[in-house]
DNA sequence: AGTATTTTGTAGCGAACGATCTAAAATCAT
DNA sequence: ATGATTTTAGATCGTTCGCTACAAAATACT
């Protein structure tokens, strides 16, 4: 019972989401995020309760049709590799066609909001493990499909793309070139053909 | 002519560096710097300008101090393949113990004020090209020397290196556990030891 | 119809923001 | 000593911050 909301809750988080991944947390002000998601700032705290639990909303939300969805959409195809490598292909394209230079929300609240806020931290992490755990679901598979060499550790590896894709995440919001953000993947994606050679066999 | 400066100015700029260090740039306030720093808000304006300016200077500060001063210390060993393998050890050890998580000042302004600032993006982007140019060096003195292999494309490899380096320094700040990070970085310096196999042979 | 409940716009709260002003204190040049 | 120049402390500028109080408007329940 009671009064009907008047706004789209989807377009005004999604509003929402445009500001921090724009400004980021701390430079986004609330009266930047009512203008932007169309609503005034009564209704901002009546709904969602201030700015740090709207951002966690606005997370969430990215995450689900961000990240998530070109999870879901990479590992529709069922070819392991190829969902690898569309993935950093796909990030470094949207780097390179981002002229805001917004990056990723996710990887700028890794950095910026994440280590001085527990909480969100957690919620953070999780959603770039779900990333890392991508990489380790396909190159799992693609090992049990011969399509990768069979020495691919496929932990380690995973942990290694995802710290190769938050590299080119924060590159490119400093030198968006494509030699320099392919060259940061390149021999990651060697590594899925190519397998690493043999067991060391030189000292030192 | 005229008065003289009261205060330290290498210890000012420390204090401003470890401000904006803890907190990002946008988070530390002009009286978070000057209380830090040891000075009025005075002596502040008239000996730096303003935060924006303060924030170039402190830059410098800590690429000098920290970034440099590592690619200094560790090419002067004239083995460039420890020296690499030294950074990246050095950048998880640092994170590891890195209790208040502040991480690099350089990544994370690569991040969060880069993209807002251009003439501050052009600041950072040199002092990531030194680091990445460091790679570049060593593998080149390393191939050399015979201790790297000789299919190793320095340029490539070194934008690589400065992507896992990044990497990890951002995944540091959400989930600081050494196994993680050791494993983003253990196929980049397996990459310097036996180098990528042969050229594709697979389709696909 | 009447009451309870919720949403909305407006206005404004106290606090903190970056930056500036003023005048006293300290130094150098003459 | 005097005047020019610079630094300092303290108060304060106008703005913006996150947030809330309040009352009108709109809905559901009885």
């Amino acid at each position: 019972m009671g009064r009907l909301k008047e706004f789209d809750e989807a377009k005004a988080i999604d509003g929402a989401v445009d500001c921090f991944w724009a400004r980021g947390y701390e430079a986004t002000s609330v009266r930047d995020l009512a203008e932007h998601m169309g609503i005034g700032g009564a209704s901002l705290y009546n709904a969602y309760g201030g700015k740090r639990a709207l951002f966690v909303k606005a997370l969430e939300r990215y995450a689900d049709r961000s990240s998530r969805e070109r999870i879901a959409r990479l590992e529709a195809g069922g070819r392991p590799k190829r969902a690898i490598e569309a993935f950093l292909a796909e990030i470094i394209e949207k780097s390179l066609n981002d002229r805001a230079r917004k990056g990723c929300l996710l990887v700028n609240s890794a950095l910026d909001v994440a280590p001085h806020d527990a909480e969100i931290g957690k919620v953070v992490a999780g959603y770039l493990d779900e990333i890392r755990a991508f990489f380790q679901r396909n190159i799992e598979a693609g090992r049990r499909a011969g399509q990768m060499p069979r020495n691919l550790d496929a932990v380690t590896v995973s942990a290694h793309l995802l710290g190769v894709l938050l590299g080119i995440r924060v590159l490119a919001r400093t030198r968006p070139d494509r030699t320099l953000l392919e060259s940061i993947a390149r021999p990651a994606l060697d590594l899925l053909t190519h397998g690493k050679p043999a067991p060391s066999r030189t000292k030192e």
